[in-house]
DNA sequence: TCTTGACTTAGACTTAGGTCCAAGGTTTAA
DNA sequence: TTAAACCTTGGACCTAAGTCTAAGTCAAGA
C-alpha cells in the first residue's frame, strides 16, 4: 500500500506518516526498488494504533519508546506493560478532571437557560 | 492579593498569569499606586475558572472570546451559552474517544499479564 | 540610605507536533 | 517517450501556549 492510500485510509497527512516514521512511531517501512514506501498490514496496524493513542493524548516520546521496545522482542514485555499502565493511569486521571469540567459546563449552561427563561438573574460573580 | 500569592494558590506561574491577562483570559487586574497587580476575589474566581477549562483542553482563543463577551453584559448571554454548549459537546466527544483508548489499553495490559503468567504467547501482530 | 527581593515591561526564546517547500527521482497512461 | 501524477529528501517554517531575559521600578527591613 502506498503512502497516499494509507494517508486516506487513516485520515493522516502523508507528511505526518513520514514524520511518524522518522521519529520512530512506526518502524522503518519497506521500500520498492525505486525507494517508494510500501506499507504492509503490520505497518497499517501500527499506524492505526499510533493514531488512536495520539488522539487520546499520549506523547510522541512515550509512544516511540514503547514501539522501540516492541521491536526488541519478548524480553521487554514487563517494561512495555509498565508504560501502558502508567499511560492508562494518566489517561484515567485526565478523564476524571475532564468529567468535572463537563459537569461544570453543564451546570453553567443550565444556569444560562434559566436566565434566558427569566427564572434567574445573572450574577457578576459567575463568569 | 499579589501575583505571587495567586500563582501559589492556583499552581500557575506568574508568567502564565501575566500571559493570561495579556491575551484576555482574565480581565485587566487592578494595580496599586506603584503599578503592582492586586487581585480581587473576582479575579481569583476568574483564574480558577480559566485554569479548570484550560486543563480540560479548551483553547485560549475560545476562552478569551467567552470572557470578552462576559465583560459586555447581559446582551451576550445567548452567545456565551452557545460557546459553552459547543465546547461541552467537543469535550464529550473527546472523552468518548479517550474511553475507547482506555479500554484498549486495559485490554493490552491484561494481555501482557497473561503472557507474563505464561498463559499466552506474544503475537507479532499486536503492537 | 542601602540592600534585598518582588514587581514591571517588551520582546526573544522554547517545545511539541506537525506542515510546507524546493529540487529532484519514479510510475503510469496516452 | 513523454506528460502528469506520484514519490523522495532535507530543512525551513508554523501554531499554541507558555517561559525566559534584560533592564528597570518599587517597598520594606537593617
Amino acid at each position: 500500500m502506498t503512502i497516499k492510500d494509507v494517508a486516506e485510509k487513516y485520515d493522516l497527512s502523508q507528511d505526518t506518516l513520514r514524520y511518524y516514521e522518522k521519529v520512530g512511531l512506526i518502524p522503518k517501512v519497506n521500500r520498492t526498488s525505486g525507494g517508494v514506501r510500501d506499507y504492509t498490514d503490520q505497518d497499517l496496524a501500527n499506524v492505526e494504533f499510533v493514531k488512536c493513542m495520539r488522539q487520546a493524548g499520549l506523547s510522541i516520546e512515550v509512544l516511540a519508546r514503547y514501539i522501540s521496545l516492541s521491536q526488541k522482542g519478548d524480553s521487554t514485555v514487563l517494561e512495555r506493560r509498565q508504560i501502558l499502565i502508567d499511560e492508562r493511569d494518566r489517561l484515567k486521571m485526565r478523564m476524571e478532571e475532564m468529567q468535572e469540567t463537563l459537569d461544570r459546563l453543564n451546570f453553567k449552561i443550565t444556569n444560562y437557560d434559566r436566565v434566558l427563561r427569566g427564572e434567574a438573574r445573572l450574577k457578576r460573580e459567575d463568569i
